[in-house]
DNA sequence: CTGAAAGCGCTAACAC
DNA sequence: GTGTTAGCGCTTTCAG
């Protein structure tokens, strides 16, 4: 009668103890209709009497749907604020939908996400939410399941996208500190083989142009990844003879590693500088960071609908969904050019 | 002969086309010894033609140990930079063990805590690391799985523990202001249902009553979860006769809204401030933050060390492991009494 | 309304 | 070395 109980109670444990079908413990446990309230009692103690756990990963193989409501996000690095915030939103509309979600952050190292990709999908994610460290993207095509880009277009792939107005938003910083009065505005970019790099760059140069403004090669610098990177570049930028009176920072740490080297030559109130991409307390400096803000949040909720308009089964082309940015003007960005 | 195939191959389809029994599919493909390299060679071009993927569910459900290779980890908010630097640095362990993990903001919200705790048990993730939202951490206890606390203490559970020095954090900072010079000393304090917040307001009374300074009711205020609501407590503070003229803030997003409130006043410059938890930028600000800095990579770090050394089997009494703070003097803590 | 049997994809245990 | 059988915990199918 009363076997003795080895590891975790299975389903057959309970139905053991409260006398009747595995199915009907099925029935009750998840909520199905079709069972008689005497059944349904005398289960929902022996649930409690074994403290019976519902075998998640069991359920979804032996389902039809053979869906294990959790998805991946992959993101660059979940420390940065970014990636964080973007994180935090996505999560908050999957835990209404009773979604759970794997987090990874990939450091812009290809070979890391594809070995993370390939992790998650024999844990069978139901979806991929990638913000891709590599340029090709082509091992993220035939997954099986939905995958959603964010932070950086899709590129090799058909896949629904959820990024920054990231060309125009750069635009806008430069065209701000052009109408300033600056006529040399210095690039600050990030890796150059990230897609949003690049079109920040190609935002730079567009807004340029539009004022009739030469770009000077050695007013651009590339492949920042660091605050400190971005620091000693700073640094040796202003340090030269005829510096440039103004800088575009193109990812948030840059801008921080810009700021600092500013404070470092006490010339925070004489260069001035945008950065792309808020960052906390941004405006406590002295003076105020102008930036281009992105709104994380926004791209995260976005991601997560498309996520989940996909996996209620909408099969639309793939489309590209385009988070608008926004100036905050603080003081960095509107010091005058001389 | 060619069955077709209905959704993703399974290890039959790829025994089927490989000409082989499905065990020695099973051995190739988890790196078991044993096979020949002819068969073997067989198996990986099926496996390559099918693009076959394991099912990771399916062969940890079978599997004697039962383990997923997932931990789940539910920390207060993910988007908090001390949250954000635990995770990440909790991942970079678990990436190398090859051990997944699933993030989750519980918001001080038990109710949530339970609900998590209770999704990610029915996925069977091989061990729980929380930041334990409620008083009641007694839903913990019985799970079958290693259970360790990080930022807080676990109370009434046995369980180990990784977190900071709190109370001599706590205390090192108000001791080093009032070495400054100062006597009334304020409290900004976190909420006081968190085990950390009350261990730091001990650490302050402690500072206090050894300086035989006298603690006033009305230089205490708790609950103060965000910068907005710090930021009105402080502004509620120094505006009253009588100000006090050093605060201690105990957590960051209240330290922020100190700063924020203080920039307000104009008093950044007259009143001093130390905060509890360090955050990025705190150096650049004017004057820069001095702060009692936790380094919650090695919380990070040190929960997955001890997460693994569980699951490898020890079976030692739970351990408090203390993660030491260190005080970053950078001016505000600085400024003197008058 | 209820439950017995089959089987999801995989590996343990044991054959050969 | 290799393959066959059974069964992990659950849901499906289908008979009562």
């Amino acid at each position: 009668m009363d076997r003795v109980l080895r590891g975790r109670p299975t389903i057959r444990d309970v139905a053991a103890l409260a006398e009747v079908g595995t199915k009907t413990v099925s029935r009750v446990v998840n909520g199905e209709p079709g069972v008689s309230d005497a059944l349904a009692q005398r289960v929902r103690r022996a649930v409690e009497e074994l403290d019976f756990r519902p075998n998640h990963a069991a359920s979804s193989l032996r389902r039809s749907d053979g869906k294990t409501a959790a998805v991946a996000l992959l993101l660059e690095d979940l420390a940065n604020p970014f990636s964080a915030a973007v994180h935090r939103a996505f999560s908050d509309v999957a835990r209404e939908r009773g979604v759970m979600v794997f987090a990874a952050s990939l450091d812009e190292d290809p070979v890391r996400e594809r070995e993370l990709v390939r992790a998650f999908l024999a844990r069978r994610a139901d979806a991929l939410v990638v913000a891709p460290a590599g340029a090709d993207q082509s091992h993220l095509a035939d997954t099986g399941v939905p995958v959603v880009c964010v932070d950086r277009a899709p590129r090799g792939l058909a896949a629904d996208g959820v990024l920054s107005t990231n060309e125009d938003g750069a635009a806008d910083a430069v065209a701000h500190l052009l109408r300033a009065g600056h006529s040399r505005v210095a690039f600050l970019g990030d890796l150059r083989g990230i897609a949003t790099a690049r079109s920040r760059y190609a935002g730079y140069t567009r807004a340029m142009a539009a004022a009739g403004r030469e770009v000077r090669a050695g007013d651009v610098v590339h492949d920042l990844h660091t605050a400190d990177r971005a620091a000693d570049a700073v640094l040796a930028l202003l340090q030269q003879p005829d510096p440039p009176t103004a800088l575009f920072a193109a990812q948030n740490l840059v801008t921080v590693g810009a700021v600092r080297a500013l404070h470092r030559l006490g010339l925070q109130h004489r260069v001035a500088l945008v950065g792309f991409d808020d960052f906390p307390i941004a405006d406590l400096l002295d003076p105020g960071i102008t930036v281009v803000a992105q709104d994380p949040a926004q791209i995260g909720r976005t991601a997560a609908e498309v996520v989940f308009t996909r996996l209620d089964g909408a099969e639309h082309d793939p489309r590209l969904h385009l988070v608008p940015t926004r100036l905050l003007t603080r003081g960095s960005g509107e010091l005058p050019a001389a």
